[in-house]
DNA sequence: TGTACATCAGTGAACGCGCGTTCACTGATGTAC
DNA sequence: TGTACATCAGTGAACGCGCGTTCACTGATGTAC
């Protein structure tokens, strides 16, 4: 609360993390600018209370200046669940390494991303899923969705022995999606009250992948 | 859209579903009016796109009127939803009947409730689990979501052998609450395009329930 | 049954606010010569 | 290397809008006598 700190324009410092021109007109990456910004406040504030204006204000500019970036808020908010999305796209990735091929617990790390980035990236997640998307209906958010999933059903396919993508594969994988998608929702609603630490929920997690992958 | 019809005004009908005073001064039940409207708006707006002035359109009285029946926007909100979870309970209830104690068929009626009612109160739905909670937390709701959930626990534990609430029924309840969760919302953002009619959802509930209920 | 009156659910006008977006502009930048 | 210039990312002021809430008020109602 009280002071924010400005994102990304530190017009005294020449030398920064980012490559940012030295000028206190020229932002230098605006855009980027302006994602992050929109990123922390639907974090802070949910997807209802963000606006372009605070926005501006966190990155320094005047409330004008993302029009030469942005077509309109929602255009905002969308490149920035899309990012999002990629990001989360290389963690469940990541997560698969060093798993072997086939096994149950590569679709347990998959569902264990999900909820770590539902729980971390809260304002991205609620965007995405909250009841926004008629309002944020982007055919490249979709196909990022499609790509993400298709992660899980090759994981799956693997586990229960079929060679592609059959429908019992998805069916399976919609069980899955579906709890991992609700488990996070509950968790972020504190509806879980009593589950302490990461301990619990691999169980969980496991418990529930061994329970739709078998027979 | 266009003109929309007002609610339970109805000045020149004397006879009418519930008994209104015939005065176009006086409202009869603005409180309940008011919550119907909330409910209808929130229904089609969705959470964020409600708006006190729109349900006082709705209602027909002045944008002055709710504030002698409620103390501001979010009770409104909170009194409209605590009015649906009611209502979630009894048909929750309402399901069980006829259907022989400890059978996994009672979960699965409790489960395709759920989903129903997420689909069919789809304003309710969001309003309580997409992120307003935060600003929507009275301990009324907190105590009805509770009660609802202790509904399916006891089914639970009937259907794997339990005389109490076990940490284990426990477990397994919020297993399938997560399931039915994300679930429900899998399916209010069309992520599962090719599931076609009821048949297919008692399918994957029935299945879901098995899977859960078992060892 | 008829009248006086207290109650209080409704009115309608107004308020201050922050919003999304637009506009003509300005000044830093990179490039051509 | 130095200068002229086109570009375009930023400014700052303004707009119209709908919002939530307050205010003094008004008039329909139910009740006491």
């Amino acid at each position: 609360m009280g002071q924010e700190q400005k994102i990304a324009s530190a017009p005294t410092t020449a030398t920064d993390d980012k490559p940012l021109k030295k000028s206190g007109y020229h932002h230098g990456d605006l855009r980027a600018g302006l994602i992050e910004a929109t990123r922390r406040l639907v974090e802070e504030k949910g997807p209802d209370g963000f606006s372009v204006s605070d926005a501006c204000r966190l990155a320094g500019v005047s409330t004008a200046a993302p029009y030469k970036h942005f077509k309109d808020k929602t255009e905002m908010l969308v490149a920035m669940v899309l990012e999002g999305m990629q990001r989360h796209r290389a963690k469940m990735l990541a997560s698969l390494e060093g798993l072997p091929e086939g096994s149950p617990d590569r679709v347990t790390a998959l569902g264990r991303e999900y909820v770590t980035f539902a729980l971390e990236e809260n304002g991205i997640f609620r965007l995405k899923f909250g009841g926004f998307s008629d309002r944020l209906d982007d055919p490249r958010l979709q196909a990022a969705g499609e790509e993400t999933f298709g992660i899980v059903l090759r994981e799956v396919a693997a586990c229960i022995g079929e060679s592609d993508v059959t429908p019992e594969v998805r069916r399976r994988g919609f069980m899955l999606w579906s709890f991992v998608h609700g488990l996070s929702f509950l968790l972020l609603d504190k509806k879980l009250s009593d589950m302490s630490g990461g301990v619990e929920l691999d169980n969980l997690l496991s418990d529930i992948a061994r329970r739709v992958l078998q027979d």
